[in-house]
DNA sequence: TGGTAGAGGCTTTTT
DNA sequence: GCCTCTACCA
C-alpha cells in the first residue's frame, strides 16, 4: 500500500478512510476533517481497491456540497466524478424515479412541487372537504402534519388505521385526498422524491436489487441529520453489498423538526452488525478558546453520545461580548466589528454573520447598505420564491406537464386574460368529473364555459400548444424566453407593479439561469432545468469568492467555516427561541445550534445580544440567552457598548474614530478568574454573566462578573452609560430588565 | 372579472 | 411590521 497518500492524515482519520468494507460509523466532531476524510475515502476506493466510480453513490446535504466534493475527486482522480452518484437525497430520489418510476405509476414528465405549489393544492383540497377542514388549524399545519408523516413512514391507510379520534381521521382523509391529487396532477412533492423511491423499492424487488448491486459502496456525510424515511432509502441501497459508511456528529443534529432522528447514529451499531466505529475528535478548524467554548456550552446537554473535541493549535483570541440596546445599535455594532477586522487584514469572504431567525437579517442589511460594504444574504427572500419568478416557472411546469393543475391555475392567471375564478373551476369540475386534464377539456372546447369566458379560453389554448411546440423542439433558455415573449409578462408587470424594473429584472435572471444551466447539462431540456430549479436550497448559490461579507440563519451555516463568526441575537425567547421552552430536548437541540455557530469559527467569534427587540411591530425586552451563560468566563471578552446612539441622521459617522476606540481597549483586569469560580453555580442564581439589568442610580447595564454566594454575591456591572461598578447583591437598588 | 381596502395571522429553522 | 386572504365594489 502506498502510504505517502495518506502522510497527512491522522491515524483516526486513516482508519476510517481505509476501512473498506462492512458498514462504518464515523463520530466526527466540528472541524475534524469529515470532508477530507469522505474524499479521501473515495479516491482511495477508486485508486487502490479498483473500484469503478459507478459503483458508489455519496448522500451530502447540499447540492453545494456535492458539487465541491465532485469538484474535489475530479482533481485527484480525472473523469471519475461523472459517472459516480453524489448528491442530496432528493436529488438522487429524482434521479431514480425518472428512471423507474413507471413502475409505481409515476410518468416521466412528473411536476415537483416545493412547498408552495403544496399548500395550493392543500387549500384547494380543504375548501372542497369543509367539515374535514375543521380538524387544520390552518393550511400549513395540514401541510407539516402531512409531511412529517411521509417522513416517518405512515401511508395515509396507516395514518387511518392509527387514528384515535375524529381529528386525526379527518386528518388521514385530507392526507388521503392529497395523495390522490398529486397522483392526478402527475406530480411529487418534496418528501415524495424520497419517500416514492422506498415505495418503489418495497414493490419492486428487482430495481432494489438492480441499484443495490450497482451501488457496492454508499456513503452518507451528515448522516445526524437523516429522517425515517432517508435512513429506509439508505437501508434499501446498501442491501445487497453492506458497505455503508456513514460521517455524523451527534452534536450537531439540528434537523428534527424535520423528522431528523439522532438515534440513527446513536443506535447504528445496533442496526448494523459488526459496525465498525471511528471517532474523530482532533479539531484543526478552531483556536483553543473557541473549541473550549464549543465544549462547555455542549457539556450542558445530556442526550449525546459524549466527546471531547481537542486541538494542538493556538489559545487564539478571547470571544467578544457585544451587548447592544436595541438591534438597530446591534447592526451597527456589528458592521463595525466587522471592519475592525477587515482592517486587521481579513477579507469580507471570511467574515459571517450568522442568527437563528431569517427577519434578523433585515436590521442588519439596513445598515449594510449604509456603509456601503458588499454582502450576500442566504436564504431570506429566495429567488425562486419571488412572485414574479414562480410566475414564469408555473408556464413552464404546466408545458412539461399538463395535468399539473395548481400550477395551471397560476399560470392561466397571469397575465389577467379575463378567465375569472368561476370559469377556471368550472373547467376544473369537468376535468376532474371526466378524469382528464383541464388542458384536455379545454381542447375538447371547454364545454362548461360560454360567452366571452370561452373565446378567452380558446385565446388561452392556442397560446399554450404554441408553446408547447416550443418545448418539444428546444432548450430550456429558448423556452423560458418565449413564455416571457408570448405571454406579454413583461408588459404585465410593467403597468401592474410600481416596483415593475426589478421584477423585470428577476425575469431576466431566470433567462440567464436558464442559460447558464443549458451550457453544462447533459439533458439542456425545460424538463432538466425545472428539476434543477425545484432543487436548489439558497445556500447552494453561496459563493465565497465573491469578497463579500456573508449573513445567513445558524442552518444554513452547517458545514461552512470562516476566520471570523458573528453570532447575533442570543436573547432568551430569540435563541433559544420561545417555541421550544417548554421541552427540554428543544432546548437541547437550540443548544446544538449554538454549538453549530460556535464552530463555524476559526479564529475570531463574537457574540451579540440586545435588551430590546422588535418582534412583530412590538417592542420586546429580552434577556441575554442561557447560553450565554454557559460559556467559561476565561474565554470572554469584555462586554461592549455602542459608543453611539444610533439614528438615521448619525449614521453618516458611525464607522469612524470614536466607536471603535471604545471597543479596542484592553481587557486583562477582566480576564483574571478567581479560580474557585465555579460558572455552573451561577445557574441557580438570579444574576448571570451578561443580564441586562437596571441600577436605580446608574440606569441600565450588563453584568460583567458574577462572584461570591449569598449574602456574598458581589456583582460586576458595565453601564450603558459607560462606568463600571461592583456591588454586593443583596443591598444594590437593582434588578434583572 | 378584477382591483382594492382592511382584517387577520404570522416567523424558528429547510431539502 | 409585513404579507396574504377575503369581501365588496366598479
Amino acid at each position: 500500500m502506498n502510504t505517502s497518500l495518506f502522510s497527512e492524515l491522522n491515524d483516526r482519520q486513516r482508519d476510517a478512510v481505509t476501512a473498506v468494507n462492512g458498514p462504518v460509523l464515523v463520530i466526527a466532531g466540528a472541524g475534524s476533517g469529515k470532508t477530507r476524510v469522505l474524499t479521501e475515502r473515495i479516491a482511495y476506493l477508486l485508486r487502490e481497491h479498483h473500484v469503478s466510480p459507478r459503483e458508489i453513490l455519496a448522500f451530502t446535504f447540499t447540492n453545494k456540497a456535492a458539487r465541491e466534493m465532485k469538484e474535489r475527486l475530479e482533481r485527484k482522480t480525472p473523469g471519475a466524478a461523472e459517472t459516480m452518484w453524489v448528491g442530496t437525497f432528493h436529488a438522487t430520489g429524482v434521479r431514480i424515479l425518472r428512471r423507474h418510476g413507471d413502475k409505481i405509476g409515476i410518468q416521466r414528465n412528473f411536476s415537483i412541487y416545493d412547498a408552495d405549489d403544496s399548500l395550493n393544492l392543500l387549500k384547494r383540497i380543504l375548501q372542497r372537504n369543509a367539515v374535514a377542514a375543521y380538524a387544520v388549524r390552518s393550511p400549513r399545519a395540514l401541510r407539516d402534519k402531512i409531511s412529517r408523516m411521509k417522513n416517518g413512514l405512515v401511508t395515509p391507510a396507516i395514518a387511518q388505521q392509527q387514528a384515535a379520534h375524529d381529528v386525526d381521521e379527518r386528518i388521514a382523509t385530507l392526507y388521503a385526498e392529497y395523495v390522490k391529487e398529486l397522483e392526478r396532477a402527475n406530480a411529487l412533492d418534496f418528501d415524495d422524491l424520497i419517500a416514492r423511491v422506498v415505495e418503489l423499492f418495497s414493490v419492486c424487488d428487482e430495481a432494489r436489487v438492480q441499484y443495490a448491486t450497482r451501488f457496492r459502496y454508499v456513503l452518507v456525510d451528515e448522516f445526524q441529520d437523516t429522517n425515517a424515511i432517508q435512513m429506509a432509502m439508505i437501508d434499501h441501497l446498501s442491501s445487497v453489498h453492506h458497505n455503508l459508511f456513514v460521517v455524523g456528529d451527534d452534536d450537531q443534529s439540528i434537523y428534527s423538526w424535520r423528522g431528523a432522528r439522532v438515534e440513527h447514529i446513536l443506535d447504528f451499531e445496533d442496526l448494523y452488525e459488526n459496525t465498525r466505529v471511528i471517532r474523530l475528535e482532533q479539531n484543526y478548524r478552531s483556536t483553543r478558546t473557541i473549541l473550549n467554548a464549543a465544549n462547555h456550552v455542549i457539556a450542558h446537554n445530556e442526550g449525546r453520545k459524549g466527546k471531547h473535541l481537542w486541538t494542538d493549535g493556538d489559545v487564539g483570541e478571547k470571544i467578544q461580548l457585544i451587548a447592544a440596546h436595541d438591534e438597530e445599535s446591534e447592526a451597527v455594532y456589528v458592521v463595525q466589528c466587522v471592519k475592525r477586522m477587515c482592517a486587521r487584514g481579513l477579507s469580507l469572504k471570511d467574515i459571517a454573520i450568522l442568527y437563528r431567525t431569517n427577519a434578523q437579517s433585515r436590521a442588519l442589511e439596513d445598515v449594510l447598505v449604509m456603509s456601503s460594504l458588499p454582502y450576500q444574504i442566504i436564504g431570506s427572500v429566495r429567488f425562486y420564491e419571488r412572485m414574479e419568478v414562480r410566475d414564469i416557472l408555473a408556464w413552464c411546469k404546466v408545458l412539461v406537464n399538463p395535468n399539473d393543475t395548481v400550477n395551471l391555475r397560476r399560470a392561466i392567471h397571469v397575465p389577467r386574460r379575463g378567465i375569472g375564478k368561476t370559469s377556471f373551476e368550472k373547467l376544473e369540475e369537468e376535468a376532474y368529473q371526466r378524469g382528464v386534464s383541464v388542458i384536455d377539456v379545454l381542447r375538447d372546447g371547454g364545454a362548461p364555459v360560454a360567452g366571452a369566458p370561452a373565446r378567452r379560453c380558446a385565446e388561452f389554448l392556442k397560446l399554450y400548444e404554441r408553446l408547447a411546440t416550443v418545448v418539444a423542439n428546444e432548450v430550456a433558455p429558448v423556452v423560458v424566453e418565449r413564455v416571457v415573449e408570448l405571454t406579454g409578462y413583461v408588459k404585465y408587470l410593467e403597468t401592474n407593479y410600481p416596483d415593475g424594473e426589478g421584477r423585470v429584472e428577476n425575469v431576466e435572471e431566470i433567462i440567464s439561469k436558464a442559460s447558464g444551466f443549458a451550457e453544462g447539462a447533459d439533458d439542456p431540456s425545460l424538463r432538466g432545468f425545472l428539476e434543477e430549479v425545484a432543487l436548489v436550497a439558497d445556500v447552494d448559490n453561496l459563493d465565497l469568492e465573491t469578497g463579500q461579507l456573508t449573513l445567513m440563519t445558524l442552518h444554513n451555516a452547517k458545514g461552512l467555516e470562516f476566520d471570523c463568526v458573528v453570532v447575533t441575537g442570543l436573547e432568551e425567547g430569540l435563541f433559544p427561541h420561545f417555541n421550544s421552552f417548554n421541552d427540554q430536548r428543544a432546548i437541547e437541540e437550540e443548544r446544538r445550534l449554538f454549538y453549530v455557530g460556535i464552530t463555524r469559527a476559526r479564529k475570531h467569534l463574537v457574540l451579540t445580544c440586545v435588551g430590546m427587540r422588535r418582534r412583530q411591530g412590538q417592542f420586546e425586552g429580552g434577556m441575554p440567552s442561557r447560553f450565554l451563560g454557559e460559556l467559561p468566563d476565561e474565554c470572554l471578552d469584555r462586554p461592549q457598548q455602542p459608543s453611539v446612539e444610533v439614528g438615521v441622521s448619525g449614521s453618516r459617522d458611525l464607522f469612524g474614530g470614536a466607536g471603535t476606540r471604545v471597543m479596542r481597549g484592553t481587557h486583562d483586569e477582566y480576564s483574571q478568574e478567581s479560580p474557585g469560580d465555579d460558572q455552573f453555580s451561577q445557574e441557580e442564581l438570579s444574576y448571570r454573566v451578561g443580564m441586562r439589568v437596571r441600577h436605580d442610580n446608574f440606569g441600565a447595564g450588563v453584568v460583567r462578573k458574577v462572584e461570591g454566594a449569598g449574602d456574598q454575591l458581589r456583582i460586576t456591572v458595565i453601564f450603558d452609560l459607560g462606568s463600571e461598578r461592583k456591588f454586593l447583591a443583596q443591598y444594590a437598588p437593582m434588578h434583572p430588565m
